[in-house]
DNA sequence: TCAATTTTTTGTCTAGGACAATTTGTGCAA
DNA sequence: TTGCACAAATTGTCCTAGACAAAAAATTGA
C-alpha cells in the first residue's frame, strides 16, 4: 500500500485507528520521543501516515504483552519481524487448515470475486457440516486473516470482506438447524468494547449443534443488562466471546465486574482467542480457549447438572 | 429499571455509555454545573446512575438538533418528553407498521422468546417478500424498538435480541437471492464509528433484488480503505449507511474526505436514518433518506449511464 | 423576506503535574 | 534451582485551567 497517499492525521483520528488513547499518546510523546508529529497551524498535533502506521502495529503487539519502551525505539523492521515470530509461535492455524481451501479462499479475496467467495465458502460449508466447518476452517482461517492484515499482506477491506463473507454463511448454516431445546440454556453475548461477531457465531454454531437451548443478544451488553437478562430469560449458562482485540487486563475487569452481579447458580463461560495468549484468569469463570473443547464443557454440564428438569427435555 | 442498583461510574465509563468525550463532560461540568459528579478518595469523577441517566437522555436529543445549554438545566421529565414529542413528530414509522405484525414482534421480545421470535420474522419474510418486508417492516420496526429502549420502554438486552434476530433474518433472505449482475456495481459498507449493520443490511435487501452487482465490506471501514477497494475492485458506486446514532457533523466530515479521495466518476450514495432528520448535506454525495426511494435512484442510474459496458451485462 | 454580518455557544485541543496499578527486578529462604 | 516477599521502574489515566476555531443563533442591512 501506498502510505504517501494518506494526509496527516488528527490526534482523535490517530486515536480511532489505533486504539490509544489521546492521553496516552501524548505522553508517549512527553516519555519517549515518540511518536512525534508535526503541528499545524494552530499548534495542533498532525500524524504523518508512517508513525500512523507503526503505532498500529506497536498497539498490535502490546495486546501480545510487550511493553511500549521497547517498541517506540525499533524501527518498522524490527516490529514486523516481531509481529511475525509472535504468529510463527502458536502455528496451529496453519497446519490444522486445509491448503486447498486455504489457497482459493485467498485468492477470491485478492480479487474482491464476492460471488465466488460465497459460493466457495458455501461449498465447504456443505461439504464439512457446520461443525468441522467452524473448528477446521473458519477458526484457523480467521486466524490467518486477521493476522495477514497486521502484516499488511492484505488490506483491511479484503479482511471486511472476508468477515461479511464469513458471518453470512455462518448465519446460512445456522438457520439451517433446528433450534435447540437441551440443557444448559446458554444466553450468549459480548461484552461492551468486544465488537467482533464472528467469535460469537462460532461459538453460537458449536452450541446449536449439540443441540443447546440458546439465545443470542448479538454484541456489546453492557454487564449489568447481561445480569438482568440473563435472570429474567432463567439463563443456566452466560457464554461470551473475546478477542484478541481487547486488552486483557479490561476483559478480566468486566467478566469479575458481571461475575459480582451474576447468582452463583448461573455459570460464565468465557470463550475465545484473547484466553490462548492471556495466563491470567478468574475463579467462577470457565475459560475456554479453543472451540473444540466446547463438546466436553457441555458434556460434564449435563453431567454435573443432570437433575435440571431442561436436561430431559427435548 | 431499577436505577438504584447501578454503581456510580468512572468519567471513562460514563464516555463509553454516553458518546460524550471525557473532555466534554468535564467541560459542561465547568460551564453549565451539571453533571455534579462525586469525587473518590484520589479526587476522581464517579458519576450516580441518575446523573448517567440523564446525560445518555441529553446525548440524544442533541443529535436531534437540541444545545447542551439548555437541556443541562432540564429535569428528566422534560427531557423525556421531549424524547417523545421528537418521537411523535415522524409517526410515519407507527401507522405504517402493521399492528399485528408489531404486536406478536414485541410481545415474543418482552419474553426473550428466541425461537418464537424467530418463527414469526420467518414467517412475515416469507408472506411478505424480500423488499417488502424491509421497506414495511423492518425499517419501520427498527425505529420503533430503538425510540422504545431510549424511552426506557424495553431493556437492551432485548433491543439486542430483535437485532440479532432481524439481522439473522435478513441474511437468510439475501442468501436466497442469486448475486446480480446488473449496473450500478454499488460497493457497501459504513465508516469508521458506525456499528450499526441492520441499516447496511436492508439497503443490501433492497440493492439485491433489484438484481444490482453488489459487495458489502460489512462496517466501519477507513475512507482510505474504501478508496482503495472501490478502485481495485472497479465499483461504480460506493453506498454508504449512516444511523441516528453517528453525529451528523462527523458524518458530512467523513463524508467530505471520502469524497475528496474518489475519483468523480464513482459515485457516493449516503443512506440511513441520519439524513431525514439533518439538513446539512454536501453536493456530489447523493442522499437517500428511506429505503423506498432506493428503486428510483437505481432506475436513474441505469438511465443516465446506459453508455456503461456493464449496464447490459446479467 | 433573504443574505451578510456579528455575537454567542460549544467542542476539542494544549501543557504539565500527579498518582495508582501493573510489571519487573532483587534479595533471601527453602 | 525454585518460590516468595518486597522495592523499583514502568505505564496509563486522571486532574486543572487556558485557548481558540467551528458552528449556531442573533442581528443587521437590502
Amino acid at each position: 500500500m501506498q502510505p504517501a497517499e494518506f494526509p496527516d492525521a488528527t490526534i482523535s483520528a490517530v486515536e480511532r485507528e489505533t486504539g490509544l488513547s489521546k492521553d496516552t499518546l501524548r505522553m508517549w510523546e512527553r516519555r519517549y520521543g515518540f511518536p512525534r508529529p508535526l503541528r499545524d497551524a494552530n499548534d495542533e498535533r498532525l500524524y504523518p501516515s508512517d508513525q500512523v502506521h507503526k503505532l498500529r502495529l506497536i498497539s498490535r503487539l502490546l495486546d501480545r504483552g510487550l511493553r511500549p519502551r521497547q517498541l517506540v525505539g525499533e524501527t518498522l523492521e524490527q516490529l514486523i519481524a516481531r509481529a511475525e515470530s509472535a504468529d510463527a509461535t502458536p502455528s496451529e492455524a496453519a497446519h490444522r487448515l486445509d491448503s486447498a481451501l486455504f489457497e482459493t479462499t485467498l485468492r477470491l479475496l485478492r480479487a474482491y470475486d464476492e460471488a465466488g467467495l460465497r459460493a466457495h465458502l458455501s461449498a465447504a460449508l456443505q461439504r464439512l457440516g457446520l461443525q468441522r466447518f467452524v473448528i477446521e476452517f473458519a477458526a484457523p482461517m480467521n486466524r490467518w486473516v486477521g493476522d495477514a492484515w497486521s502484516r499488511g499482506q492484505i488490506a483491511i477491506s479484503q479482511e471486511h470482506l472476508y468477515t461479511e463473507q464469513m458471518q453470512h454463511q455462518l448465519r446460512q448454516g445456522l438457520g439451517a438447524i433446528y433450534p435447540g431445546s437441551r440443557s444448559p440454556s446458554v444466553m450468549l453475548t459480548t461484552l461492551p468494547g468486544e465488537e467482533h461477531q464472528l467469535g460469537l457465531l462460532m461459538a453460537h454454531a458449536c452450541l446449536a449443534v449439540e443441540g443447546v437451548r440458546c439465545v443470542s443478544l448479538g454484541v456489546q451488553t453492557p454487564a449489568w443488562d447481561i445480569a438482568e437478562a440473563a435472570r429474567q430469560h432463567g439463563a443456566d449458562v452466560v457464554g461470551l466471546s473475546f478477542s484478541e482485540a481487547l486488552r486483557p487486563k479490561i476483559a478480566i475487569d468486566m467478566l469479575r465486574d458481571l461475575r459480582s452481579r451474576l447468582p452463583a447458580s448461573i455459570e460464565i463461560w468465557a470463550g475465545g482467542a484473547l484466553w490462548a495468549r492471556t495466563r491470567r484468569q478468574i475463579g467462577a469463570v470457565r475459560f475456554i480457549s479453543h472451540l473444540d473443547q466446547l463438546p466436553a464443557v457441555i458434556a460434564e454440564y449435563r453431567e454435573h447438572r443432570s437433575h435440571d428438569p431442561r436436561a430431559q427435555a427435548g
